[in-house]
DNA sequence: GTTTTATTTGAACGTTTGTTCAGTTATGCA
DNA sequence: TGCATAACTGAACAAACGTTCAAATAAAAC
């Protein structure tokens, strides 16, 4: 046997990024064997290699596209409009995006040491890129006068932090949909940046 | 050549700890080897199972016993006072903890998908415990009347969330050093709880 | 209907993996 | 000083690893 009845690449190639990034994102790249992909896509371990110059290309390409498709799809989102919508709307687009496309988020956030120093470096570069997104509109906001933050950087941080976080713990069929968890979000990240506060309460 | 000069247990084996956090922090359970923790103790790899069981067990082990101390050492931090002080302590405590054990932390926080269901239950149940100081002083505020949150069980996965995040970008030498950091965490976590807050101002 | 080409197999490769264990040696105790 | 034991070595194990490649076969092109 070799070639198999309805073997095509182009639904093998796609499924074979999508049975990885599913397995790496469920037991880590390290421990995830090309042998157990293969047999996942429903095909030899040699086949593999038709899609996928190596196991670490393939690493480094899931979590490349993903980054450069969070960053298009903001991009795509953000109009403008005020700093205070702005950030609502970044929040609200962060949670959804980032609970839609879980596998990917939780590849990008954890594999990032099993890449080699070049490609740690694109992929790193690439997140910059997507917090300065947010920076940008906090900046925005502080020079308006609508946010009211002791630190611009430290703020972007905790932020992202906040947000990203509720990956780890948000299950469809919660006491909270995604939409309710935003709203939520989105009044806790307008306290971080003191919007609406009475400056003359602050010392 | 068999046992070796100055050989001891008791040095070796909390340097096989030692050096299994550090590798297993930097590059993952699963990518590190028996061979290459025993080569840094500076022993062969058989030597390790006078103080492990397998490799399994050792990381369990790790995170079992980071978890522990991470709740004991809270709780000796921790005293009666007002919700705005624990709070306040809290975030102090976990930011500069969290900061001392870089390694354990990343290790409780990376390798959870490495653990057998059994082994996962339990650290799971530690982290949960831990994170219930937090959410009990939280609803302590809300009882008083000193905090203002719509969820509290959101509001401390949002908090817990933003302060772990500091680890991940944190550098010693950098532009704040932890008191300064944890500064402004202190006035953020307060904000998120709304300490302080017009309530009229709420609609 | 034949030829070309893209796709996959299946076996093989040299390493490396976690783990075991009989044998060897330094150490602590009598 | 001698003996028991704790600590470690070094070799061995089967299994699994990423990767390569000639051979085989389905699909596409003519």
């Amino acid at each position: 046997m070799a070639r198999t009845t309805g073997s095509h690449s182009e639904t093998t190639g796609p499924r074979v990024r999508a049975v990885a990034e599913h397995l790496f994102a469920k037991h880590g790249f390290a421990a995830v064997s090309m042998r157990q992909i293969a047999a996942e896509v429903g095909v030899q371990a040699g086949a593999l290699y038709n899609y996928t110059p190596d196991k670490q290309t393939l690493l480094f390409s899931l979590m490349h596209d993903h980054m450069v498709e969070l960053i298009a799809a903001w991009d795509a989102t953000a109009t403008m409009s005020t700093p205070t919508a702005s950030v609502a709307a970044f929040t609200r687009f962060h949670i959804a995006y980032h609970l839609a496309r879980r596998d990917a988020v939780f590849i990008a956030y954890m594999e990032l040491r099993n890449l080699s120093p070049e490609n740690f470096a694109v992929i790193e570069g690439l997140r910059k890129a997507y917090e300065q997104r947010l920076e940008q509109i906090i900046r925005d906001g502080v020079a308006q006068g609508v946010f009211v933050v002791a630190d611009t950087r430290i703020a972007t941080l905790a932020i992202i932090g906040m947000l990203t976080e509720v990956t780890t713990w948000f299950r469809d069929g919660g006491r909270l949909d995604v939409d309710g968890v935003a709203d939520l979000y989105v009044a806790m990240v307008g306290r971080v940046l003191g919007i609406g506060e009475d400056r003359r309460s602050v010392s």
